[in-house]
DNA sequence: CAATAGCGTACAAAATAAGTTCTATATTAA
DNA sequence: TTAATATAGAACTTATTTTGTACGCTATTG
């Protein structure tokens, strides 16, 4: 239940492996070399975050992506919603929708609410967490990040 | 992204409506015609959440399902969990398992932290908030929830 | 003993997700 | 200017999961 699907797993590690070498420019080939990763595959990762904002991107020789933002800026939920879509636990739980389900259901309103106090609860976990080697909780990490590097200052 | 399935919704309409008459058996049958869902779906998703001792189940004339606790010691995350499968946020973030997909990657450790958070902030969120008629928000939920009624006392 | 209602399993159809392929466009360097 | 490289974008196929249904079995009631 609430499974993320394979490509996110795939969009971390590629994002933490991008993270070690914050200037220059990371090609889909290098990544996909250094990860052992279909080549598509990671490429079509990267499209996705490129398109929300995650990435810069560079054509030709010498192209690539990187980094939009240190990766203390960057959420989980942001990365999340780049590669499967808006956040949210039902279709009926976006915010202006009402229930398009073949059944009608007075629920949207309730599971509105789960999907924020999920989207809260993890809203404050970065990139910058993943880059750790062993987490020790989410306290711990939590205690040591400075609250200038929050991602999603909204 | 983190959808929740049409069969847990249907789970949550199911639960709701037996809560309106905790003390006599709801049919399959019955259930199906107030509910406006199919018979087949209807028994199947009670079975999934009998087998997780969310009901007590008679069989026979006039038997049926009711409601093993009250609604407030039902947790949102138990009836997920009953129709949807353990709550885990990949299969490598189990408690005891680790990475078994193709691509190795050490992550796990991390996704399980994640799912930790998820599951915390949901898990005092019980049925009883989804027979509210209009929510508005969670902390007037919790406010209005005595601790005696919090689901899930581990 | 007949009618009812859950139990368990198995199966088919539908919807999603994963992975691939192809053409076009931009950038660089020789 | 041209060849090589690398992303952009879309379409497509395949695999997996979810959804919905069916059926024979068992327990309970009157
Ligand atoms: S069917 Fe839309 S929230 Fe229940
Ligand atoms: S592949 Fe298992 S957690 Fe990344």
């Amino acid at each position: 239940m609430f499974k993320i699907g394979m490509l996110t797993d795939y969009g971390i590690l590629i994002l933490t492996h991008m993270a070690k070498n914050p200037q220059g420019w990371s090609s889909a080939a290098e990544l996909s070399a250094s990860l052992n990763l279909p080549k598509p595959t990671v490429a079509k990762v990267l499209k996705l975050m490129n398109h929300h904002g995650l990435l810069d991107s560079h054509r030709g020789k010498q192209g690539g992506y990187r980094l939009s933002r240190s990766p203390g800026r960057i959420s989980i939920t942001e990365i999340l919603e780049a590669i499967e879509g808006p956040l949210h636990v039902t279709d009926c739980a976006l915010p202006h929708a009402s229930c398009q389900r073949i059944i009608q259901c007075d629920l949207p309103a309730h599971w509105r609410v789960v999907n924020e106090v999920i989207h809260s609860a993890i809203k404050e976990i970065s990139l910058d967490f993943f880059c750790q080697s062993k987490p020790c909780g989410l306290v711990g990490y939590l205690a040591r990040t400075s609250p200038s590097s929050t991602p999603n200052p909204s």
